[in-house]
DNA sequence: TTGAAAGCGCTAACAT
DNA sequence: ATGTTAGCGCTTTCAA
């Protein structure tokens, strides 16, 4: 069939090729205009009943598709959008990624990914290039604060359509989806202070907005219940994403436990984090969650299959990328309403590493 | 800010716009022809220092960037590969993607991301998809092996540069990259045997030629050495990848495990699987490594965080992604040179799973 | 209901 | 060294 189809083109193009037909070669096996062809394509214009089937029976003889590129130029759209993350083999990421697959692909867009490695210049010139491929919007997972701040976001946002995921900065006219930090860091700190814990440590990495905003609102939910704030139980980490981070808990989190009167609970901003609590706990021999309250941050697959299984907040990762393209898509087919900010909700996901502490 | 740009645009029109800016657009601005201009951007033909000079003035100027779509319609590339994965969060096919992230974007190639959620039609369409966005090549990762089979693919190499990965069928004429999973279970099994193992069971999951492959190996290894096959030592899931196949695991190990003269170790044929061999233990109360070897594959970081570690076997995505991509783009640049069937080599992470059984 | 022709933004012969 | 012109494959007026 394949051969039987290289000898008819052979035969078409009149000295032949396996070349893609156009719809001038559907056109002519077809005995009719281009015109007529791209009306049937589109099906935006009457076309007889007649000349329609001669039409179909050639774009089929020919197996003829048409060449997107040649569309595009002509100025609707590209039907593609620009994704872009700090890193793919983040693990918190593709959740998202898959997220916006799901609604791209059922709205027929495709979608090119960037991986930036998290570097600032990188997110710069990545946009860049979607920008010249013409790409009908962009969406941004994590960016950085910097190009957020500086302006670079917001100039884009000038030029197309873009939503920005979990990132955010105040006055910055752009659209923005983000995770409700504040409230799920509020629900696991209330959800230890139910449990009866008044001794409660928080483990963070450095240079984080979002970790910052967890400080805050691990100080104030304190405050608010008059339990005192203690100095040694802030524990500060160098990096807070990716394998070395489990062992970097580990060490910081060993040394704050063999000290007197140590925690009875502890607040990991992210799951790596909480592992590394729990191994920790493991190697002193301290049983978790009898001995010691664990509670972890972003519901990653690791704290579903850890020993005992990791209690964590949970921020949806994958409603966050449906809810960001489908946003996106909707700017790109109604633009200039003006900018959104959408926040989204998160959910304690009671597991098996918290407890009330012994008396 | 919308009403703003709305004003600015209303205002601009006619004059000068705020609309991308075209080659003419340039050329008017810097008094030459649009040839000059397109050479200048293109540095492929000599141009008089002056005349770059103001051309790129006008470049800076209007803030020019030339059109992909236009340049790709002419004929050349798109500078464009499609990816086509089973699912972006299966843990495995982020690190592949990387790696051919990480090649494309050095050759200045961009990446369509098509997930299939391992649907054999699924597959066929996003190819299609692609195919009428004219990518350059395509990359398929842990195809569906129907599609290998039944021809489709066959069918895609003659039209386009398509590289296999991770998937394989004896008479195939398309290029493939694989890891050597013989090898891989072969390095496994060897290594519990020179431990002195004996009585290793093998835990899979039902219908993937990987894992038949993996049992192949298992058997014959065993036959070597001359150590009995016992029945009672194949345990077999219903389904191999994701999170409930730790719990699956479980179940099948932890009713294993309790039967007379159990197994001193278990090869399981992925980590998720491992993970699962490890929980079961220690539900029991048997202790990894003293009581009960066990052995992953894969190296997903889930090995890696699991305590004790779990000893595993490598495959490298990462590498495994770069030498895809960069056979594709081989391919695409030098096209015609017949097909490639590529191996890479797997490592075994010897890390805390481990040990010799007791005597 | 159909076709001719202009043009999307760019490149590449072919002149000059 | 630079400009003129003809397309790339398609959509879309405008005419018939």
């Amino acid at each position: 069939m394949c051969y039987a189809q290289f000898i008819e083109n052979l035969f078409y193009k009149g000295g032949g090729s396996l070349e893609k037909p156009t719809i001038a070669d559907v056109a002519k096996y077809a005995g009719v205009s281009i015109t007529t062809v791209s009306r049937v394509i589109n099906n935006n214009y009457p076309v007889k009943e007649e000349t329609r089937q001669k039409v179909e029976e050639a774009i089929n003889a020919l197996n003829f598709k048409p060449n997107y590129l040649a569309r595009s130029l002509i100025g609707k759209s590209t039907h593609t959008i620009g994704v872009v993350v700090p890193s793919i083999t983040n693990l918190f990421f593709p959740v998202v990624v898959k997220g916006i697959e799901k609604v791209c692909s059922q709205k027929t867009f495709s979608l090119f990914l960037c991986d930036t490695d998290g570097k600032e210049e990188s997110e710069r010139t990545q946009i860049q290039n979607l920008l010249e491929k013409q790409v009908d919007g962009i969406l941004v997972i994590d960016p950085r604060y910097e190009n957020i701040e500086n302006g670079f976001y917001e100039e884009c946002a000038k030029k197309i359509p873009l939503v920005l995921i979990n990132g955010y900065h105040r006055g910055v006219r752009c659209n923005f989806v983000l995770n409700d930090q504040e409230m799920g860091t509020l629900q696991a700190m209330e959800y230890l202070i139910k449990l009866g814990h008044r001794d409660i440590a928080f483990l963070r990495a450095k240079n984080s907005y979002s970790y910052d905003i967890k400080e805050q609102v691990y100080y104030e939910t304190l405050k608010k219940h008059q339990i005192p704030i203690r100095k040694e139980n802030i524990l500060v980490i160098e990096n807070g994403n990716g394998l070395e981070t489990v062992e970097l808990a580990i060490q910081v989190v060993q040394k704050r436990l063999e000290q007197e009167e140590p925690p009875t609970a502890i607040f990991a901003c992210n799951d790596w984090m909480g592992v590394g609590v729990m191994q920790a706990a493991k190697r002193l021999g301290i049983s978790i969650p009898e001995d010691l309250s664990v509670i972890g941050y972003d519901n990653i697959v690791i704290s579903e299959i850890s020993e005992p299984k990791l209690t964590t907040v949970d921020q949806n990762m994958y409603a966050l990328g449906k809810t960001s393209a489908r946003l996106l898509l909707d700017i790109i087919k109604h633009p200039g309403h003006g900018f959104q900010k959408i926040i989204l909700d998160t959910n304690l996901m009671i597991r098996e590493s918290c407890t009330s502490p012994k008396k």
